[in-house]
DNA sequence: GCTGGCACTCGCGTACACTGAGTGCCAGCA
DNA sequence: TGCTGGCACTCAGTGTACGCGAGTGCCAGC
C-alpha cells in the first residue's frame, strides 16, 4: 500500500518534526512547513487518513500525532540520502580516519566513540570473529617455574593468549625450545579453529608441552569472547524518561553476547535499520538500531551499529553509519 | 567530637533505616527499633541535637531526618564488621574464587561482574599498570609485505602488541630473523618503561627494524591505556531518580582514565570509603565509593571498587569488597 | 477538492482545602 | 536531672474543581 505524494510528504514532515521536538505534532505546524502548502484543515484530513492506515497515532484526543513504527518504517524506506546532510559529522569522520593509525582494537574502540559523539546516542562496534583467521605465529613464554604462557598471532592481526600450569602434568619447562619449534612448524598457516583438534607426533621432543600449549590456544580463542566496543551508553539516560526503560536498555548493552547476536541477526548484507519491535527484543521496544557491516574487499570483518530511541534522527544516523562503515572498510583494504 | 552511646546508636539506626527504606526516618520508627528503648519524644530531642551537630538534616520541617555526609562518615567509621554479615555474598565470593582459573584479564572482568551482582550496584576492577613490569619475550610477526606486528609479553603476563608499517621507512622485511634476535637479546629482562629510550647498535644487522619494533612496543604500552573493567553500570539507573544524575555518573564510568585516577587518589593503603564530596568529583556528590587494593605479597597489583549512591549498604559492600580483595590477592599469590 | 469556521475534547496548570506524618516545646513525673 | 505524654504547629502530598488552550472532526461554501 503506497501513499500519494501529499500524504507521503505530510508523514515525512510529522516524523521530522517529532524527531526534532519530541512533542506530538499538530496540523498547524505541518501546514506552516514549506513542503506542504495547504491549510491546516486539509492537513487534518490527511492526518486522520494516515492514522486509520496505521502510520500515526494520537496519545490522546486533543493532542497532535506521533509516528507509529509503521510510520518510521515508511520514513526510513523513503529516505533518499539527501535530507539533512550533516556535513560536520561527515567531516569529523573524514578527519578521524585521516588521522587513524596503529592498533586495530584501539581504533575500533575509538570508532565507537566517534560514532557515539556524532550521533549523540549509544554506538557499538563489533570486531572480527577470531576462528576464521589462520595462525601466523606461536610463541611460548615461561612466566615462572610452573606457569607458561602461549601467545598466538593470527593472520588478521589478532592476538590470542593463555596461561597454563605445568606443575600438575609433570611436563618439563626445559622442553620449551623444542616445543616452540614443534608448535611453529605444525600450527603456523592452519586456521585457528583447527588448533584444538590438531594431533602432534608424540615421539617428537617437546610434543607433550606442545599439546598443552595448543590446548591453551584453543581455550584462549574460545574464552576470548566476541570483541565488542560500546560507547555512549550514558546517552541512553538522556533519551528516555522512564528510568525502567533506561535500565533495561543499559543492561542489554552490558550483555555483549546478546548485542553481538542481535547485530548479526539484523545485519542483512548492507546497512540495515531495525525499528522498535523489529529488533526482536522486548527491552528495545522503544529503540531503533542502525547497523552496517565493514570489511576489506567484500570480506565482512565486523559491524558497526548505533542504538537510539525510535525517535532518532534517522537521516543523520544512517549517513554517519554509512560513512564510518565505508571509511573503515577502505582503511582495512589498504593493508 | 564524639557522641555518647545513645546518640551514636540513634544515628546508626537512622542510617540503617534510611539505607533500607530510602525514606526520611522519623522519631517513632527509631523508638520502635530494639537498639534504643526510649520514647519518641526523647528520640526527637536527640535527633534535634544530631541535626545541630551536622550529622542529620531535614528535607523539610514536617519530614523525618536523613543522614548528612558527616552522618554517613560517622556510621562507616563506627562499623565493627559484625553488622549484617551477608553470608550469601561471602559464599558466592568463595565459590567464585574456588572455580577461578585461566586468564587474568578474563578473571578480573568476571570479578567486576561478581562484585556488581553481590552489591547490586556498579563495580570497577583495575588491572595492574604495565610499565612497571619487565619484558619477558618479544616476537616479530609479518602480517603482510608492508605491515609487521610486534608482540611483547611482560613478566606480569601482560601482552603488549602493536602493528607498524614498513613501507614508508624502506626497511626490509627480510631482516626479520636478525631483528628478532637483536630485540630478544637486548630487551628481554628490561623494564617495559625503558624500551622507548633503549639504543641499539646501528651496525648490527636488523637493527633498523629492531628500532622500529621497539618504538612500536613503547607506543603500544602507552596506547594500551589503563586496564579497567566496569560492570553493573546499568544499576546506577536504579539508584537515582534524577536522570541528570544518572547520566553524569554513567558518563564518568565511561571515562576510564578518570575512574582509574579517582581510585588511585582515594586508595590509601587499605580498604577505603569515600562518601559524596570526599570523592572530589562533582558528579559523584550523591555517590559513595568503596575501594580496596589487591596484589600478591604486599605488591599492589590493582584495585577493586564499588560505586553506589551515598545511600548504600555500607556494611554489606565493605564486607564484599574486603572479601573479594583478600581472595583475589591470595589467588595471585599462589602463582 | 480545498478552506474557514465552529463546536467539542481533554491534557495541563493553578488554586485550594484536607490529611497526616512529623516536629518542637512544655509541664509533670520518677 | 532526665524522661515522657500531650499539644499546637508546619508543611509535603493528595484530591478536586476549574479555566485555558491546543488540537481535533465535521460541515457548509467557495
Amino acid at each position: 500500500m503506497s501513499l500519494d505524494d501529499r500524504k507521503s510528504a505530510i508523514l515525512r514532515a510529522v516524523v521530522m518534526e517529532y524527531v526534532q521536538t519530541a512533542q506530538p505534532v499538530g496540523s498547524k505546524r505541518i501546514a506552516t512547513r514549506s513542503e506542504v502548502s495547504v491549510s491546516p484543515a486539509t492537513v487534518r484530513s490527511e492526518l486522520a487518513d494516515l492514522e486509520t492506515e496505521g502510520y500515526l497515532e494520537q496519545p490522546h484526543t486533543s493532542a497532535g500525532r506521533i509516528p507509529t513504527e509503521k510510520g518510521y518504517r515508511f520514513y526510513v524506506d523513503s529516505m533518499t540520502g539527501d535530507e539533512a546532510i550533516d556535513t560536520s559529522g561527515v567531516a569529523r569522520v573524514s578527519q578521524f580516519f585521516a588521522a587513524a593509525h596503529g592498533e586495530l582494537e584501539q581504533m575500533l574502540r575509538e570508532t565507537s566513540h566517534l560514532l557515539s559523539t556524532i550521533t549523540g546516542t549509544a554506538a557499538v562496534v563489533t570486531g572480527e570473529s577470531a576462528p576464521a583467521a589462520t595462525v601466523r605465529s606461536v610463541q611460548l613464554v615461561d612466566l615462572s617455574a610452573t606457569v607458561m604462557m602461549v601467545v598466538a598471532v593470527t593472520s588478521a592481526g589478532a592476538v590470542v593468549k593463555r596461561t597454563f600450569e605445568l606443575a600438575p602434568t609433570g611436563v618439563e619447562g626445559s622442553d620449551l625450545p623444542s616445543a616452540q619449534k614443534v608448535l611453529t612448524d605444525e600450527l603456523v598457516g592452519r586456521p585457528l579453529a583447527e588448533v584444538a583438534r590438531h594431533t602432534f607426533d608424540a615421539a617428537a621432543p617437546g610434543s607433550t608441552l606442545a599439546v598443552l600449549a595448543a590446548a591453551a590456544i584453543a581455550e584462549g580463542a574460545d574464552a576470548e569472547g566476541p570483541q565488542v566496543y560500546v560507547d555512549g551508553a550514558s546517552r541512553i539516560a538522556h533519551a528516555f524518561d522512564a528510568r525502567e526503560t533506561v535500565e533495561e536498555v543499559l543492561t542489554l548493552l552490558e550483555r555483549q553476547v546478546l548485542i553481538v547476536g542481535l547485530i548479526r541477526e539484523i545485519l542483512d548484507g548492507g546497512l540495515t535499520v531495525a525499528i522498535g519491535s523489529e529488533t526482536g527484543l522486548k527491552p528495545l521496544a522503544e529503540c531503533s538500531l542502525v547497523v552496517a557491516p565493514y570489511g576489506a574487499d567484500g570480506e565482512p570483518a565486523g559491524a558497526i551499529a548505533v542504538l537510539g530511541p525510535t525517535r532518532m534522527d534517522y537521516a543523520g544516523t544512517v549517513s554517519a553509519v554509512s560513512e564510518v562503515s565505508n571509511r573503515l572498510s577502505r582503511l582495512l583494504g589498504e593493508d
